[in-house]
DNA sequence: TTGAAAATATTGAATATTCAAGAATTGAAG
DNA sequence: CTTCAATTCTTGAATATTCAATATTTTCAA
């Protein structure tokens, strides 16, 4: 009997795969929910992230919204430009720089926010209540065994 | 009591996050295993689809790629560059190109397999195989109930 | 204290992706 | 048949992302 072998899988049961394709579709959800504010998916993200109200760095926010450095810069230029957020120099280390989300900021979040809760209760009742908290957990604890 | 709200949700807890970021994990990883060979994951996907050797038009080949058209076409010139793949005018409709794999994208689509498959198993033993079998099946029935 | 190495953010050039328009072919209605 | 709309793919310009290099500040060892 011949030694199975998963060298010609489907392309479309890799996990990365699956992963790529769900990825794609919710996120295509989202941003189109998204663009009736005119906002991409990372400036929500940004702005979600700075609304606890404290200074975040530039390192610390590229991580938490994934997205790499240089990109994270240029993309806060333009939201610098739009006073949704503003830069202040750490004191207490010269070489960081702290975000800050503005009030006009705040009040786009918010809108942004219930969009964006739109959709997860869409997916809610399209997929169920239990698969997608399930999901969520399975996705936890990958990203967690990942590191 | 106060209604409850789901509208400051931390981002770490929204489903189109833990995608995103599970998605961005394995994917690096994938990508690290696929640089040995030098190629990019995207181009793995294309030869393996083309693999069955018949012919894709590109149409179809962007879908399953998860590529836009103007991209994928771009990304076919340089594999067409390589002689990875080729194209033929569909004889049916002459609006098609068919896609083809080349024996030099055969002999390569097999050692980018074993790349691949070596990360799958790298997965299950980190993750468990329960889990990443249940995580597959969510994941397909997630992208199901989103069409 | 000094000087070299590490950490942080930005910049500019190279590369890749996207959007809108175009070219070729097919389909289908009049 | 003819013409007009739809389909398929490619192209070029606009936009975005990435890589490598730079500037600044901090850390830490000698």
């Amino acid at each position: 009997m011949a030694k199975p072998s998963k060298e010609n899988t489907p392309i479309t049961e890799h996990l990365a795969y699956l992963l790529a394709q769900a990825n794609r579709e919710i996120n295509r959800q989202l941003e189109l929910r998204l663009s009736k504010e005119g906002v991409p998916v990372e400036q929500w993200r940004i702005l979600k992230v700075l609304s606890d109200g404290d200074g975040h760095s530039m390192g610390e926010l590229a991580e938490a919204v994934l997205l790499n450095h240089p990109t994270l810069t240029k993309m806060i230029d333009r939201m610098v430009s739009d006073t949704l957020v503003y830069r202040v120099q750490d004191p207490n280390d010269r070489r960081k720089v702290l975000m800050f989300i503005s009030d006009r900021g705040k009040v786009l979040c918010k809108k942004l926010n219930s969009l964006a809760v739109d959709q997860e209760e869409h997916i809610l009742e399209s997929y169920g209540d239990k698969s997608t908290s399930e999901l969520k957990r399975l996705l936890e604890s990958l990203i967690d065994s990942s590191n």
